[in-house]
DNA sequence: TTCAATGTTTAGAC
DNA sequence: GGTCTAAACATTGA
């Protein structure tokens, strides 16, 4: 599902749900997919014993978003440590004791998703049988997190996702070593983007793309903002003129914290945590309208693939 | 039936 | 280095 909105609006529901929780177990039905980020991985034993062990036991405390990636903020404890059972539930004066550790990345690529189910006795008895738990999970549910309430499940149709276990706060922050500036941040300004574009070869859609200069736009947004901008997606980087540039920056903020208003875009078959639509698709002008009529001039919208993607654009609207 | 396309990223080729 | 393509994988529609 994966744009910033898409990201933002799960980080948020996630949030509501797993803040607090400890993780008690984690079953890997699809090691792949937390043995590293590249496309030729291979399951990695040893990826997969740190990714258990590191989690385990671990208190979920907050939830962050970087671009189009979910930071998992985990206690520091293990199992056997500070947060181990008896001691920890009855000591609850210092709450200051479960200090941040570990980081859970994710990345849901094109098709990951999670889903939440709350404990009841039904799965309860479930989990008591190991053929039972396999029968209860879906096709693509490939690992579950048994929590102190309730069971998160990372679903992958495609199985291009990931999620990478880093000891520390340190050691995730090199995974975006190469990722530009968050687009709603106040990082984020018209003087930033004007001297990135500068910099750059190719086709202004590419380079909005490219998540090492803003991080978290994709196929749907990039097209939405360029055509709310009058930028015809095929234009060089680095001839647009200051006042394109503006309003391209304008229209990149608006889009994204409406998309987020809204719950983000639901198009095919991604739905929220909570079975409904985000309902940004609604107000899409180009994306996914290839054929039919600009909603400003009345010309048929045309397609093109651009930067490897199929991008729709208005060439009366866009120049 | 076969082929192309799908919200993404990256490794490897030039 | 920048810039482009194919690949990781499954499903759906033409």
């Amino acid at each position: 599902m994966p744009e910033l909105p898409e990201v933002e609006t799960l980080r948020r529901s996630l949030l509501d749900k797993v803040k607090g929780q400890t993780v008690k177990k984690i079953i890997l039905r699809w090691p792949k997919l937390v043995s590293g980020r590249g496309n030729l991985r291979r399951v990695s034993l040893k990826k997969s014993a740190e990714f258990v062990r590191g989690i385990s036991g671990c208190k979920i405390l907050n939830i962050e978003r970087r671009g189009k990636n979910l930071i998992f903020v985990l206690s520091g404890g293990r199992p056997g440590s500070e947060t181990s059972s008896g001691a920890s539930r009855t000591n609850t004066t210092k709450p200051e004791a479960l200090l941040p550790g570990g980081r859970m990345i994710v990345h849901l690529k094109m098709s990951g998703r999670f889903t939440y189910k709350k404990a009841n006795a039904a799965n309860e008895a479930n989990e008591a049988s190991e053929a039972n738990a396999a029968k209860s999970y879906g096709p693509h549910d490939h690992i579950i997190f048994q929590l102190s309430r309730g069971v998160l499940i990372y679903n992958d149709v495609r199985k291009f996702g990931y999620l990478i276990y880093y000891p520390s706060q340190a050691a995730a922050e090199k995974h975006f070593e190469s990722i530009g500036v968050e687009p709603l941040s106040a990082e984020f300004t018209p003087e930033y983007l004007e001297s990135a574009l500068k910099k750059r070869g190719g086709s202004i859609k590419s380079v909005l793309m490219d998540q090492s200069v803003v991080a978290g736009l994709g196929n749907i947004y990039c097209d939405e903002a360029l055509f709310a901008s009058g930028i015809r997606p095929t234009h060089r980087a680095s001839s647009l003129r200051p006042g394109d540039i503006a309003g391209l920056y304008r229209a990149v903020r608006v889009i994204l914290s409406r998309a987020v208003k809204l719950g983000g875009s639901s198009v095919r078959s991604y739905r929220l945590m909570s079975g409904q639509r985000g309902r940004y698709a609604e107000k899409h002008k180009v994306y996914g309208r290839a054929g039919e009529k600009c909603l400003r001039c009345g010309r048929k919208l045309k397609s093109a693939k651009i930067a490897g993607r199929t991008t729709v654009f208005c060439k009366n609207c866009q120049r």
